[in-house]
DNA sequence: GCCCTGACCGCCA
DNA sequence: ATGGCGGCCAGGG
């Protein structure tokens, strides 16, 4: 197993699960982001040991099992933008919650500083 | 198996 | 700052 320091979701909650070593692995990563921080979805494949697949992350978490209550607001594409498209629903949103827990978000971005570095394996 | 799509990313004009 | 392009890879038809 080269999962890197990632650890599967809680067992209580895998057994009903897609059964997706991957998607759990993501999913377990966004869980450990922060309150009022941020990071990206090429950070958190990384992260989830799945270097260069960021757009598994988009995947992960468009599937994510509501049930699951990720904290989806807080991964934002490179730069710290906002990956929807800036008119829609989901885009105001991921801002809404953002500002919520005190992270700036301007012109469709969030600071730099607030993005955390999910240590890298 | 082939083709298209996409909550991505980095590079470059 | 903005837009286009190729690379990437898993899903779905």
């Amino acid at each position: 197993m080269r999962r890197g320091s990632v650890q599967p979701l809680d067992p209580a909650r895998t057994q009903s699960l897609t059964g997706n070593a991957a998607l759990e692995a993501i999913w377990y990563t966004v869980c450990a982001i922060p309150r009022g921080q941020v990071s990206t979805y090429g950070a958190v494949a990384r992260a989830a040991g799945l270097p260069g697949r960021a757009r598994q992350t988009g995947y992960a978490l468009r599937v994510a099992p509501p049930s699951l209550n990720l904290p989806w607001h807080r991964v934002v594409g490179a730069g710290g933008r906002i990956a929807f498209p800036k008119s829609s629903r989901a885009h105001a949103e991921q801002a809404r919650r953002l500002r919520a827990e005190g992270v700036a978000v301007r012109a469709g971005r969030v600071a730099a500083s607030a993005i955390t570095d999910l240590g890298e394996p």
